[in-house]
DNA sequence: CGTTCACGATTAACACTGTTCACTGCGGTG
DNA sequence: CACCGCAGTGAACAGTGTTAATCGTGAACG
């Protein structure tokens, strides 16, 4: 299927993933407004309309763009859940959620260290950007998806080797039953109801905390966020453990 | 102090209006993108460069704006607080918790009715709009601060009239108390840190439900998140309600 | 009442933007 | 060698925020 890629796509492939490291660069100096084709091609020695050779339009590199900045958050999503599973206990959390802490801390720092590539995944939808396309087929999606399943891998995983409390069908309330029940036939494995309700609340509040500091909105209560953020992720992780080990002191 | 204002002010104040409120109309109708000047102008019957008499700048318009939509939203709170708290009780929510889940579901009924002007105030932050100001004249931050009023009235009312469980001070960790002692001297009336710590994670929680909804980043999962933001609301509730009376359901 | 002057508003212009079109070269292929 | 396709260019179009120079009118003051 894939022969030896002749020398000029080989060229071209390197001109594209240079257009996409300029554009990174301007994005994280110059922020989204900045973000130019004449600036982007001004900077590699080109003229824009030259990058029509390579992305159909602006808004085709910005998703493009937004593939590889998800495949890098969960390269390092990746690195520092394997990280904290090789680094060993943390006092008060089980082994067990080494692995999801890991990976949540790394979310979190990739995203104070890209904040304006982070507000770009999951800020304010900009209309022109992939608003409403729904097309599977989109790179940027599909890069989406990979994303949650690290989450979803780590927290089905849990589930499935080491229960954690989930409410039973029957005591979820009916019309977000249906919600779930169409949503978990996309699952790999087949997980109950309240184990997917708890993973979307854990991931929720994981989101919130996460862009409220990356977007500046605690401020107003607090100049250092780190700290709130822990105490959340200690309070997540009491969710996603047998009732009994619960040490309840948050 | 304030005389009568002479004639020319009251005009003057009433195209003021007159361009937030265009500002506003091409917002919701074209997004931040085609929110221009001479958009603006066009539509009023002027020229764009007859806006800088009254704005100095877009940006500066962008903010009056954006203090008006937080004035809009605080309306639109209180409405919904009022209102529930008027409706009487609800199956299974103690009747001291309307208001505040009245003032949340304002929040998130207004946040999904206007969409765009909720990515301007709570999305992520646009560069040249704002950015790092901390001027507290800023009318945008003075309109934020009200904002934040209306749910710390609520919790902190709630908290004076029936105290709901919070940790005391010594369980909390040491960096995130000296923090929350920080942003305490703020507070109009003295509370405990644990309470503060509360309602910071309340608020992390709703504003994460909330922003997905909008943003659309739980469309992976959901068709409709209203089911899972109720949930969300009660499990909130059962963190602000004293111990004895929580029913654990979820 | 007449003068003055600040203010509202306009047109023209500058430096940008995304995008399209017509046009050059050059590299790889038949 | 001839050819075709592709990378790249410059010009152009419509639009943007913003500034400068200018004009006219309404309000205030002597």
């Amino acid at each position: 299927m894939v022969a030896t890629p002749s020398r000029r796509d080989r060229v071209r492939a390197a001109t594209v993933a240079e257009i996409k490291d300029t554009a990174r660069r301007i994005l994280v100096a110059e922020g989204p407004d900045g973000l130019s084709l004449r600036a982007i091609a001004r900077e590699m020695g080109m003229t824009a309309p030259a990058l029509y050779r390579y992305f159909p339009s602006r808004e085709d590199l910005v998703i493009a763009l937004i593939a590889d900045l998800y495949d890098e958050l969960v390269e390092a999503m990746v690195a520092a859940r394997d990280a904290a599973a090789a680094a060993g206990s943390e006092p008060g959390v089980p082994d067990e959620l080494l692995p999801l802490g890991g990976a949540s801390r790394g979310f979190r720092r990739w995203a104070l260290a890209n904040r304006r590539e982070f507000g770009l995944l999951f800020g304010s939808p900009i209309p022109g950007v992939e608003i409403e396309k729904s097309d599977d087929d989109d790179p940027a999606h599909q890069a989406a998806h990979r994303f949650g399943q690290v989450f979803g891998e780590l927290v089905g995983g849990l589930y499935l080797s080491r229960p954690f409390p989930v409410p039973a069908d029957e005591d979820i309330p009916p019309p977000l039953r249906a919600e779930l029940a169409n949503w978990s036939q996309a699952f790999p494995v087949p997980l109950p109801l309240g184990a997917a309700q708890v993973f979307l609340s854990c991931w929720i509040r994981l989101y919130g905390a996460v862009a409220m500091e990356v977007f500046g909105h605690l401020r107003f209560a607090l100049t250092d966020a780190e700290p709130m953020f822990e105490l959340e992720l200690r309070d997540l992780g009491s969710k996603l453990v047998p009732a009994s080990t619960v040490s309840t002191s948050g």
